[in-house]
RNA sequence: CGGGGCGUGGCGCAGCUUGGUAGCGCGCACGGUUCGGGACCGUGAGGUCGGAGGUUCAAAUCCUCUCGCCCCGACCA
């Protein structure tokens, strides 16, 4: 492709709206362009990068037995009810009315239209397994639409789908899956984490993401660099450090904390450590109150007091509710005492002694409180790890940091199957429901994590095989008629090579063409300039910014050597 | 949904408090001089000031409503 040709509105002043630096570099280096909140257009190099990374995944789902298919983005409302989903996605889900009235809807995903197809069609175990994926686009109403391509309405997934006629069958789909996501993630050059995750509304009992590790990241994940334990913060475990509580169990007494109300001041007021009392939080759980028990300096986790309550129904009380349960506000509850309300304590309070606690009374503690002596409440992990928290599995002070989800791969077993009534014929000759998995790959989300991951002060920085071009032959004299056939003689065999080769003709100054292709962040820059004279160009490479020197004659070797060198 | 911010040529912004001919930088077009790190000089094109209603002799500016976008939170496959 020739620069003079090819769409690239490269901006020198930052869109107002951009914060993350891959929203901000995508826009300036020409690849998208906004149409609305969480909506983009991908411009040539945009369209470019995604190709090659769509080219990726399907070279490896390819590679692995998967089959490609490709289903309709739009999608009538029988089987998201038959699977339970037209209610349960709520307002995430893009609804319409066709002309008679009919309701229809965006696909999120699609589990639902790939099982009915698996439910009509297979019908013998002996068809089984399959891998069925396809590369679509995905319509989601998110809450708010945030950072560029990282989080937004509509977008490309590869989602693939096994069938299997047993678990068995299934673990291993899943770990096909799993090590084809290994392959495309290093393949499209990307530092990533397998961690294990919870998973969510889509069901199903195990489940692993493919993160990337970046500030504009959503996700927390915790991991221990010694051991390699990686998990998303909702279902992370850790061990605990010891809190050393007096000897003895003391008889509990109240003391006066008069306008001391948060874990912090009761601390000063009363110099204890945090960690020596007991944080009790109120929540209504499917319109009950709840008193759940933490250790002063933890916090809860939510996912996982879903997980143990088994209902997601469950929010923060209000204060007035509070003081009609209680008689107290908020600042000075506690469990003891309390009767007719459901408490739940977190294991780190077990086998603690002489603990700090609200009194249910307003400006009032008690001191010496002892769990299991002066109240009881069953234990459950339900507290969130934190950063050098010991590792679970090694010790190590595990790292909390946060991560850009790019994959995920989930085990569902029969959720779908047993709902949509999916069923093929046994060896035995039985019904057997088809068990399934489910596994996605948000495609311009890879692109997103990788300017995230590498850009600097002078644009982006693409790994070879997602740069929309590997070379840029930089002309700086396009009227000199020996330098440019030099540079098309270059052009020509750098693509006959197999290089995707972009040729800068343009009639600009040389600085314009340097911070342009180094903004938009080609790999290679062949450069054709004043050293032509002594027969030599240069070859800039855009990651370490070295430049060499070389002959005409040896620049093609250069430039595939140079380009060969990384690893991508 | 709660909180905050912003909508003025393609992009970045000023003007609004105190109503009175819509401005600057970049970009764009043309001419000239330049040409290895986002050149310089000159000339020029380009704006229903997000939209609707209201107040006023007069509204980018004041009032009401509304739409959109960004950020934080809630939420989230």
């Amino acid at each position: 492709m020739r620069w003079s040709k090819l769409f690239v509105p490269t901006l020198r002043d930052v869109p107002a709206d951009a914060e993350v630096a891959s929203h901000r570099l995508l826009l300036r280096a020409g690849y998208i362009r906004q149409l609305g909140a969480g909506i983009y257009s991908c411009l040539p190099l945009a369209r470019r990068s995604i190709l090659k990374i769509e080219q990726i995944i399907r070279e490896e789902m390819d590679r692995m037995g998967g089959q490609e298919f490709y289903l309709p983005a739009l999608n009538p409302d029988d089987i998201w009810k038959e699977s339970g989903r037209w209610e349960a996605m709520g307002d995430n889900m893009f609804r319409l009315k066709d002309r008679t009235g009919r309701d229809l809807c965006l696909g999120m995903t699609h589990e639902e239209v790939f099982t009915s197809i698996a439910r009509d069609e297979i019908r013998s175990y002996r068809n089984l397994p399959q891998i069925w994926y396809q590369i679509q686009v995905k319509f989601r109403d998110e809450p708010r639409p945030k950072s560029g391509l990282l989080r937004v309405r509509q977008f490309t997934m590869k989602d693939s789908y096994s069938f299997d006629i047993d678990r068995k069958g299934l673990d291993h789909s899943y770990d096909l899956h799993e090590q084809a996501y290994r392959k495309i993630f290093e393949r499209c050059g990307l530092e990533y984490l397998v961690v294990q995750a919870a998973s969510g509304a889509m069901g199903g009992s195990e489940s692993e993401e493919f993160v990337v590790f970046s500030d504009a990241g959503e996700d927390w994940v915790v991991s221990c660099s010694k051991c390699g334990y990686a998990a998303n913060l909702e279902r992370a475990v850790s061990n605990l450090e010891q809190v050393a509580d007096p000897d003895g169990t003391s008889q509990f007494s109240e003391v006066h904390t008069p306008g001391q109300k948060t874990i912090e001041e009761v601390s000063t007021f009363l110099k204890i450590p945090k960690s020596r009392q007991i944080k009790s939080l109120v929540l209504i759980v499917e319109n009950n109150p709840y008193l759940i028990l933490l250790r002063g300096d933890h916090q809860l986790s939510e996912p996982k007091l879903a997980g143990v309550l088994s209902s997601e129904i469950f929010r923060p009380a209000m204060p007035d509710e509070i003081r009609e349960i209680f008689g107290a506000d908020p600042g000075s509850l506690g469990p003891v005492g309390i009767k007719e309300i459901r408490v739940l304590a977190d294991k780190a309070l077990e086998g603690r002694r002489n603990l700090v606690c609200g009194a249910n009374r307003d400006d009032y503690h008690l001191v010496n409180v002892t769990p299991e002596v002066d109240f009881t409440a069953p234990y459950a992990d339900i507290r969130e790890v934190q950063e050098g928290d010991p590792c679970s599995s090694c010790g190590t002070p595990v790292k909390v940091a946060k991560a850009i989800e790019v994959g995920h791969i989930f085990k569902l077993g029969l959720k779908y199957s047993s709902s949509m009534k999916a069923t093929v014929l046994n060896a035995e000759g039985q019904e057997s429901p088809l068990v399934m998995g489910s596994y996605g790959i948000g495609v311009e989300r890879i692109l997103a994590a990788a300017v995230e991951l590498y850009n600097d002060d002078l644009g982006i920085v693409l790994p070879r095989s997602i740069a929309p071009y590997q070379v840029v032959i930089t002309l700086l004299r396009p009227d000199d008629e020996e330098h440019r056939a030099l540079a098309e003689d270059f052009y020509e065999q750098l693509n006959a090579r197999g290089i995707d080769c972009l040729l800068d003709d343009r009639d600009e100054r040389p600085g314009v063409k340097f911070k342009d292709a180094e903004l938009i962040g080609i790999p290679l820059r062949l450069t054709l300039g004043r050293k032509l004279t002594q027969g030599e160009v240069e070859v800039f490479s855009r990651a370490d910014r070295e430049t060499v020197t070389v002959p005409t004659t040896e620049a093609l070797e250069a430039v595939e050597k140079i380009l060969n060198q990384f690893p991508l």
